[in-house]
RNA sequence: GCGAGCGUGGUGGAAUCGGUAGACACACAAGACUUAAAAUCUUGAGGACUUAAUGUCCGUGGGGGUUCAAGUCCCCCCGCUCGCACCA
């Protein structure tokens, strides 16, 4: 038996020396395409067990399409801009450049010792100016037609830094550097219109009907459509209003209190003269612009002088707060609490000593007084204490309020929507430069086409706090193009989802000096099967869909929805090890002893702690590396695919790996016993029924096909097992098993081949086969041996099982009820009495009603 | 906080349509081979209770419901995970 390195060498030099995964730039054949993309890698370093098992995933699918006869697109490349770059720049003084292309290099040869099929040819590298040059054109085009443009916006800055932070850089309100507490600022940046596109967006999703169901929902729930009503309410003593969103307009007799978003303009104006507003408003401008962080926060408000006016009675006057937690991206800015229908305005009520009038009452109400306490009421109901609404049920009282607002000139009917567009400048250096050149006298004017690509400068200061390209000192000097005059360049840069929104564009026609040939992207899009984690369920994925929009009304190409399936793969877990006091181990320094966790060196005795994502902080990783050194990278691809279904998490282990090198161990065995002998029979003529092992081979193919289109892998992998554990125990000195073992190992040779390539290979060569089992055709299963004569069903008495019966197919339901009722053990259970009813669903089960 | 998902033996999981729960594997135990170990092969097993019969009861996070029949459908609850717009 030949190490297990070698042999996967030796097949991996064979494919490179056919390009056996390489493909022709040449679109018209005659076979149909599949394009099969798995999300590509922020290159971080070296690979983890997470794109280990993306990639197996994505393998398996391309592998099996190409043996289905479709001209397979299989591409890999790397999302090579991103923050990570310019952290390590920081940490290590290495400049982010070669940082970044140091850790491609060292992924790619990862990635090709684990013999994925990628057609290497087609790599791309999103922070190659080749590459962003041509985003640099579309954002002008988006620009052109109106799909980008400018405004303020807010960011975390961190005033020690002198830099704009991302959420996460954000630690409890604190710099994760600086440890300086985190203000809001506000910044002028670019924004795609994305919202132009939120109706397309959400009515397309019922299209993508080969996405997981969560993530249509997720992506649903994100734009999230709101129809309700804008509202005005005049304000006491001055003549400008307030303009309110609901989706309640049926409950605006229970309206007790008005809250304005800090950053509403009215708030702005009336923290001028009122110095607790200011405080108030600073206090709020200290929290983090992320929406989880603001949502979990205490609820919080100030009260300002202003009382408004209920727009169906001048008389009802209403205070008017500011507080903390509305926002001013969504709706108006500005809200209306009714705390006996809105659990957050209840608790806001309560804080304050406003009133809480219930306005909407249960249908089956029996009692006198309905009442609120704690618990606000959301449901369904009729409406009380509401002159004209009253009696009406929720949906015609939305309707009449809107009505009665529309009459009295006080409001209208609106939809308002959680998306929002799309921010996408960074204050950061390893990003694509934003091509816009900021003129004094003329504006923000893009870069002329010729001057294309804006470069990154590679001479920048690292030590310097805030952005390079700022503190750049020539750099950001240009002339206009317009004018001539000296001005200075947009110094942001796109946020990196930007490359991730087009690169599956790029794949389609990676080496033409232009984006990619309309031609060529209409021929392989959309992406038949996307493979990648579920954390992407909302923004990549619905920035791509936008993109691809954008891209469309720039002429770029004809389709709208770039991923027509989508497959999300759950996480690689692992056990924690932490010391006594608390410190993280990693699981290769720790050997286990009567079942005790122990240190290596030390015989220190150390605990485990819970089962994790894989993460280095918690340092519960195993190196993929060296796992495919130890046991090939055949073990890590089975073993990836075997045990869990790959929407779900998986937890990795030790004794998971060694079963799955065990298994090809055996059948590398097996073809040591068999290749000395003769093949003399058909095996296709032996009548069926003499050879169970046959009826196995063939429901092994029908099985294992179904399981990969349905992306049931571990299920495959079981039936694999059951192949080889069957056609092993025939007997080589009896000629007609003998034979079936050669047809059952040719056939477990191609079953195997999209799961593990290079031993695949290897059956597939020592069988005397005719060129690679990577082009071999995939097998059919033989209809005559799928059928099967003998029945074997349960019978239940009251839904209980009690017995089975065997019967042969054909047999009429009065055979199969006189069967079943003469087993002793379902006549012990009737004891005599006559059944009510018996149900029987054929060659399924038998069901006595007692 | 809001949105989404998941929960089945000692463990990972299977059960495609509501129809024999626990396929396949890991771990475990016994046996074979071996001077021995490893490797390999064979066999066993959800739990409890017995009168030990191929017997009864319980069993898919917990509680309730629909149905001849529920891991699967519906309602409530518990636990865990993911996303929340500047991580990718």
């Amino acid at each position: 038996m030949q190490n297990k390195i070698d042999l996967e060498k030796k097949w991996q030099k064979k494919w490179n020396e056919n390009s056996s995964y390489s493909v022709s730039n040449d679109i018209n054949n005659n076979r149909p395409k599949y394009y099969v993309l798995e999300m590509f890698p922020y290159p971080s370093g070296n690979i983890h067990m997470g794109h280990v098992r993306n990639y197996t995933l994505g393998d398996v699918v391309a592998r099996y399409k190409r043996s289905k006869g479709y001209n397979v697109l299989h591409p890999m490349g790397w999302d090579s801009f991103g923050l990570p770059a310019e952290n390590a720049a920081k940490d290590n003084m290495t400049h982010p450049e070669k940082w970044t292309k140091k850790n491609i290099l060292t992924m790619r040869n990862q990635l090709k010792s684990m013999g994925l099929s990628y057609d290497w040819s087609r790599e791309i590298s999103t922070c190659e100016p080749n590459y962003y040059k041509f985003e640099q054109k579309m954002f002008i085009d988006f620009l052109n037609k109106g799909l980008a443009y400018k405004k303020e916006s807010w960011v975390n800055w961190d005033p020690v830094e002198k830099t704009v932070l991302a959420n996460e850089q954000v630690i409890d309100g604190r710099g994760w550097r600086s440890n300086a507490i985190v203000e809001k600022r506000l910044l002028s940046q670019w924004f795609l219109k994305m919202t132009e596109y939120a109706d397309d967006l959400l009515d397309s999703i019922p299209e993508l009907n080969n996405w997981p169901e969560k993530v249509r929902l997720m992506q649903s729930n994100w734009i999230g459509k709101s129809l309700g009503a804008n509202i005005n309410f005049r304000i006491e003593k001055r003549s400008d209003v307030i303009e309110v969103f609901s989706t309640r307009p049926d409950t605006l007799y229970g309206a007790s209190f008005i809250a304005l978003a800090p950053s509403h303009p009215i708030s702005i104006s009336l923290s001028k003269n009122n110095k607790d507003i200011r405080n108030f408003i600073e206090e709020c401008n200290k929290n983090s612009t992320s929406e989880a962080v603001i949502e979990k926060n205490e609820k919080k408000g100030i009260k300002t002088d202003l009382l408004a006016s209920h727009p169906f009675d001048q008389s009802i006057k209403i205070p008017v707060y500011i507080a903390n937690f509305v926002l001013m991206e969504y709706g108006t800015g500005a809200i209306f609490g009714c705390p006996a229908h809105d659990q957050r305005d209840l608790d806001f009520a309560n804080k304050y000593n406003l009133p809480v009038l219930p306005v909407v009452q249960p249908h089956n109400f029996k009692k006198t007084k309905f009442i609120i306490n704690d618990r606000a009421y959301i449901g369904e109901g009729v409406i009380i204490n509401s002159h004209f609404l009253n009696n009406l049920p929720v949906e015609d009282a939305k309707r009449a309020a809107i009505k009665k607002l529309e009459d009295l000139k006080s409001g209208k009917s609106s939809i308002t929507w959680r998306l929002r567009d799309w921010g996408v400048s960074r204050q950061r250096y390893w990003g694509c430069p934003i091509p816009i050149i900021h003129c004094e006298d003329c504006g923000d004017i893009p870069v002329p086409d010729v001057e294309l690509p804006v470069t990154l400068p590679k001479d920048i200061d690292l030590n310097f706090s805030g952005n390079p390209l700022d503190s750049h000192p020539t750099w950001k000097i240009a002339n206009c193009p317009k004018c001539n005059k000296t001005s200075k360049r947009e110094t942001d840069t796109f946020d990196t989802f930007f490359e991730s929104s087009w690169y599956f564009l790029r794949f389609t026609d990676p080496i033409n000096n232009m984006p990619f040939r309309e031609k060529n992207a209409n021929y392989w899009m959309p992406v038949d099967q996307y493979i990648g984690g579920v954390e992407h369920a909302v923004l990549h994925l619905l920035y791509s869909r936008f993109f691809t929009r954008a891209l469309k009304k720039c002429g770029y190409l004809s389709i709208s929805e770039p991923f027509k399936g989508l497959m999300t793969q759950g996480m690689v877990c692992h056990q924690t090890f932490k010391t006594k006091d608390g410190s993280w181990l990693f699981p290769k320094d720790i050997v286990k002893k009567n079942n005790k966790y122990f240190l290596k060196n030390t015989n220190e005795e150390v605990f485990s702690g819970r089962i994790e994502k894989m993460s280095k902080s918690k340092k519960n990783v195993v190196d993929p590396l060296t796992i495919v050194k130890k046991y090939g990278s055949d073990t890590a691809r089975i073993f990836m695919v075997s045990d869990s279904p790959p929407e779900r998490d998986m937890e990795w282990s030790n004794s998971g790996v060694e079963g799955s090198y065990k298994f090809l161990n055996k059948l590398l065995r097996m073809i040591d016993e068999v290749n000395h002998l003769e093949k003399t029979i058909d095996v296709n003529s032996l009548s069926l029924n003499n050879y169970p092992a046959l009826i196995k081979i063939h429901r092994s193919i029908q099985d294992v096909t179904e399981g990969i289109e349905r992306f049931s892998f571990n299920v495959c992998v079981a039936k694999l097992y059951e192949l080889t554990n069957t056609i092993s125990r025939l007997d080589v000195d009896d000629t007609i098993e003998l034979n079936i073992k050669f047809y059952g190992l040719k056939i477990l040779a191609q079953l195997l081949s999209p799961f593990a390539p290079h031993h695949a290979e290897e059956i597939w060569f020592s069988l005397g086969q005719e060129g690679l089992v990577c082009n071999a055709k995939w097998p059919i299963a033989n209809e005559k041996f799928l059928v099967e004569d003998n029945i074997n069903i349960g019978v239940q008495v009251n839904g209980k099982l009690r017995g089975k019966i065997k019967y042969t197919k054909g047999s009429t339901n009065n055979e199969i009820e006189s069967l079943a009722l003469s087993l002793p053990a379902v006549k012990n259970q009737l004891d005599g009495k006559i059944p009510k009813r018996i149900i029987i669903v054929p060659e399924r089960i038998v069901n006595i009603v007692a």
